[in-house]
DNA sequence: GTTCCATATGTAGTAAAATTACGTAAATAA
DNA sequence: TTATTTACGTAATTTTACTACATATGGAAC
């Protein structure tokens, strides 16, 4: 809540403005960085509304007035997130594309960071250090998701694997008991394939995790779910970030993971990375 | 240098400053997030010096005026708090190693953003569009994003593979040619192993294009690099960002590589969309 | 449809804030 | 000392923001 970013605030209460306030607020949204340093008169002008009329949406966002509105939104802007109009159109070149892609997978992260259940890291965090083994899953995507997870947990000195092939999915997962934590990543949480597989699991007293998006089937059917909500991208010229963010969730459950293994765990982290030294070609600094 | 923080600036100008403006400076920096709210009469008094001494203390500092330069301390202020804090110490909760951990991969982000050379990034997609066949190479977590680079191109109606066994890639790049493309994914880029097979496949002929941080070893062998230099990450608790910010570069890859297909090219990429819909539950919505 | 009421928006005046122009005071150098 | 520059403040001006009030707009009840 601390977090929460004044563009996105006003992005999310579009819809409940009227006429004039929703003007101001995409006067505002199209260019914030230059809204921080313009008069009310000159926004107001700019929003085709009269000046009371800005003052009273600023007010509405809980800030004192214009000024004060114009504090908090510079605050917002900073922590490298930035706004402006996120869509790739056709006319784009490497020199406006590229900024868009950056910006839209650093606003997805932020709108995340502020809306993760803190609880339910928590108890997954639990379950990882209690499992006897663990399994990600995961396919297409998800499936380099799984992989990128193996790569960080078998570090923990933790029995895992990652795989992306539903045969092997549903072996395993029939083959599952009580201490075998099936960790499914899923962006739409609606595969049929997977729903299954974490359902068998679950059936056969293992823990299912489910790394996907909120009231999805496979929420539904798993012991614990991460639910994480990244916008849909309608646009074709738009890369997913959902994969992204899952790959931040999943440094967020490793350094949980670690924290609670102790400082005593730091030398083995240590000797695994040390391991990788004779494979490379020192660095002259 | 833009993001050189004021209070920062104001302590270091402290010593050149003639009485009345050290008057304000200490001031505003014995409470600067006070400073911000307050108008020039308030501060002014409270420094016991006049309005337009405040006025002039700002335009020294290479501001506008007096609101202008509350603007740019504000930045400063919420910055360096987010600056400071960003490191994972053994005392965290969840509730505070998780904007951490998303805080510094979006900082990360941001960094390259602004420091990305378009240039080069045009000259890759160039190279991509013109490839007859494109080889995504990358070990340990790289291979990660190797794969997911695979799942993103091959939808562009291209052959192409991602490979993370050191003795295929050995043999692919021993047989390449003019035409292939031979993608490197490494952090680090001083990986012996991966050097050797970019040598070979650059001395066939082939096109190496290598993702990896400045002035390495394997920038060196190839025919285009993209360097990105993601901070190193001394903290045992942090995750690895380069990934991510691999990942994202990559996304920019494909877009431009979408734009310069053309509009034509839509249809393909919806296609691909709808064959994985049997594969689910619909959605309500 | 008309009337009534609530809400939304704008106009005009007022208050506050910031800036500028200018004059005086302090400091420095000759 | 005096001339000259620099520092600083006063007061006027301009800009900016806010408030009170008036008008308009859109429903709901009849």
């Amino acid at each position: 809540m601390q977090h929460q970013n004044l563009v996105n605030v006003i992005t999310d209460a579009l819809p409940g403005l009227n006429k004039s306030e929703r003007k101001v607020a995409e006067a505002i949204l199209s260019d914030p960085e230059s809204a921080t340093g313009s008069s009310i008169a000159s926004l107001a002008k700019r929003a085709n509304v009269s000046e009371p009329s800005v003052n009273r949406f600023c007010k509405r966002f809980n800030t004192a007035g214009f000024p004060d509105f114009k504090l908090k939104l510079a605050k917002s802007l900073v922590s490298g997130v930035r706004f402006v109009n996120r869509n790739v159109d056709p006319n784009d070149t490497v020199e406006s594309y590229t900024p868009k892609i950056f910006d839209s997978t650093i606003n997805d992260l932020a709108l995340i960071r502020d809306s993760i259940d803190h609880s339910v890291v928590n108890a997954v965090v639990d379950q990882l250090i209690q499992a006897k083994r663990v399994y990600f899953f995961g396919l297409g995507t998800s499936g380099s998701v799984a992989r990128d997870a193996e790569n960080k947990f078998f570090r923990f000195n933790l029995p895992v694997s990652f795989h992306d092939d539903v045969l092997m999915m549903r072996m395993l997962a029939s083959t599952g008991s009580a201490g075998d934590v099936f960790f499914v990543i899923s962006h739409t949480g609606r595969t049929k394939e997977i729903i299954d597989i974490a359902e068998i699991a679950s059936n056969n007293g293992a823990t299912v995790i489910a790394l996907t998006s909120s009231s999805s089937p496979l929420t539904a059917v798993s012991s614990i779910a991460l639910e994480v909500d990244v916008p849909e991208n309608t646009d074709e010229y738009m890369a997913m970030t959902s994969r992204i963010v899952h790959l931040v969730v999943l440094d967020v459950l490793a350094t949980g993971f670690t924290l609670r293994r102790g400082p005593d765990f730091l030398p083995h982290l240590e000797k695994i990375k040390n391991s990788l030294k004779p494979t490379r070609y020192q660095s002259e600094d």
